[in-house]
DNA sequence: CGAAATTATATTGCGCGCAACATAAGATGG
DNA sequence: CCATCTTATGTTGCGCGCAATATAATTTCG
């Protein structure tokens, strides 16, 4: 009714929006990239976590990967089916611990990194993008989520 | 292999994970405000653009709703029919142009507005957020969705 | 006018995300 | 040692997103 809360509820105004508008144009940027390789934008994100414990250690938990991207097993399983049919990591029952799924990158697994060095220039090349904003837009964006963390461990509580 | 490429595929160097996580933790910020009302948070922001228009015109075309959230008729054509059947919107061909679907409100979607007006200041709330940072970082997200476009754009080109 | 091109929406199929539930293995405590 | 609890993963179902294709109506143009 009133001029103000006509604007409350105005698309443009809401920041969830423009999170939800910007996920989406970017992780569009990378499918025909990631197609190259044959990857979808979340089993990019896993191969990245793989890649990362690659050398530190020598296998990854499932649920050490839904820690890290906050997915959780609903998600993880089929796509972790996925990447092990497409040849890039091994899922094996750990032996002290049957509960547990260790993933191993193979060697072809392993060998895409290489190629995907190449993706993160790839990305803010053709846009007219400052890299220091990009980088003060990633750690705004680090902040809220923590505290959307911290808000939803509160109310729990 | 050198320290420096090491660092360009770590999960926490990528603005589109920050993107990716921020996202998904804000839409489950909505899930749970969003579900009193019936929504999911993709049918809220249509219902948003609905009240936006409402009004002004007395229906909107599924390609504008599309044209305003960047969604295609895959997505809207059946999360539309959902919002139908829940009785908040009609959809009927205009009978000027067969081709074309109008979505026009019903009393019961026009008189949902009013509960969710409380929405954006729920969401707030609860988090100690500056309104001034989270208006900053949304100008800073509709920058890199409009250099993502031109981007697009200027390579098809 | 009539064929071809264009426009607007619908359908199908697949891969997420996530809630809810299931299963099986390990830990715990009487 | 055995019932109970907890932990780790799996399964099912549903609603997106999006590519590819289909259908039907309108427009364009020879």
């Amino acid at each position: 009714m009133n001029p103000e809360s006509d604007q409350r509820l105005a698309l443009d105004n809401q920041l969830c929006f423009a999170i939800y508008a910007a996920n989406r144009a970017v992780t569009a940027r990378y499918r025909p990239i990631l197609s190259e390789l044959g990857l979808t934008y979340p089993q990019y994100l896993v191969m990245l976590v793989l890649w990362e414990a690659d050398g530190a250690v020598e296998s990854v938990r499932v649920s050490e990967i839904g820690r890290r991207l906050r997915l959780d097993t609903g998600t993880l399983t089929p796509l972790l089916k996925r990447l092990q049919s497409n040849g890039l990591l091994d899922r094996r029952r750990d032996p002290a611990d049957e509960r547990v799924v260790t993933i191993t990158l193979t060697a072809r697994g392993r060998e895409m990194r290489q190629r995907a060095l190449a993706i993160p220039g790839q990305l803010v090349c053709g846009t007219n993008l400052e890299p220091d904003r990009l980088l003060a837009l990633r750690e705004e964006l680090r902040s809220l989520l923590i505290a959307l963390d911290d808000a939803a461990g509160s109310s729990v509580e």
